[in-house]
DNA sequence: ATGGCCTGTGCGACAGGA
């Protein structure tokens, strides 16, 4: 038996950040990494970079904005780019198997404003998502989706929710959502175990968010319950949050006990 | 204070983020 650890970082341009996610995989014994706002298109991915560090890497993305990708120490299988039969331009989604392991990678839709377009945009993406997620925990026991959800699916999960009540990542249509990937058999790792309180994974670059812990969780690992009888821990490393020229996110780990 | 910051685009502001 061993440790199996996989992680989310929302890294808000791998351009930027590639030194510190290079940094981050030399010095932390996680297996694999999903990545999330890499903003750049498949011709400037870094892939030699991560190949130069031994690791195997598959990712979909475009210029300027979404963008995501799979990092991995072992091998990668049967990988598929966005989610089948939603024609979408944006680059949000990417599967992988590794080690007997589903892993789906997603940047689900900031949405913005429950009254604007992208919010009606969010509901159908997420809409695809769920169907998806059915299809696919029908072909795989073990599934572990993680990734940016865009959501806040509890109060505890948000700084200030009387400030924030009902708005665009908070709203109910949204944590509908997230409770319904949970009813797909699906269960929020985080909260499998005790957590100290006021635990967010993003912080606003403005008005020191960080300094004064004004965040929110809406990064997420979401496990099956074939893993999700055998994850040990999860946590929010806040170290990454505290680089200079940081995300404004930081990654959340799962370990599991294979 | 529907602003404050950061990134990309591309060279001046603006879009987007959450």
């Amino acid at each position: 038996m061993s440790d199996f650890t996989i992680a989310t970082w929302n890294v808000n341009s791998l351009k930027v950040r590639l030194p510190q996610v290079l940094d981050y995989m030399a010095n932390n014994p996680v297996d694999v990494l999903c990545l999330q706002e890499t903003k750049l298109d498949d011709e400037a991915f870094p892939r030699q970079a991560f190949s130069d560090a031994g690791l195997h890497v598959c990712f979909t993305g475009q210029k300027t904005y979404n963008g995501v990708a799979i990092i991995s120490r072992t091998e990668q299988t049967n990988v598929q780019k966005n989610i089948p039969h939603f024609e979408d331009a944006q680059q949000r989604l990417i599967s992988a198997t590794i080690q007997g392991i589903r892993i789906i990678c997603a940047y689900m839709v900031n949405g913005q404003d429950l009254d604007s377009d992208k919010f009606v945009y969010k509901m159908n993406w997420l809409t695809a998502l769920h169907e998806y997620l059915g299809s696919e925990l029908k072909q795989h026991n073990q599934l572990a989706l993680l990734g940016d959800f865009n959501i806040a699916p509890d109060d505890r999960d948000v700084h200030d929710p009387a400030k924030w009540l009902g708005g665009n990542l908070v709203s109910p249509q949204e944590r509908g959502f997230f409770q319904g990937f949970l009813d797909l058999g699906l269960s929020d790792a985080f909260r499998l175990f005790e957590q100290t309180e006021k635990s967010y994974s993003w912080w606003d670059y403005r008005q020191g968010g960080f300094r004064r812990n004004a965040g929110l969780r809406i990064d997420h690992i979401l496990l099956s319950k074939a893993l999700a009888e055998r994850c040990t821990s999860c946590v929010i490393d806040k170290i990454p949050r505290q680089h200079e020229q940081p995300s404004d996110h930081t990654p959340v780990l799962a370990t599991i006990h294979v």
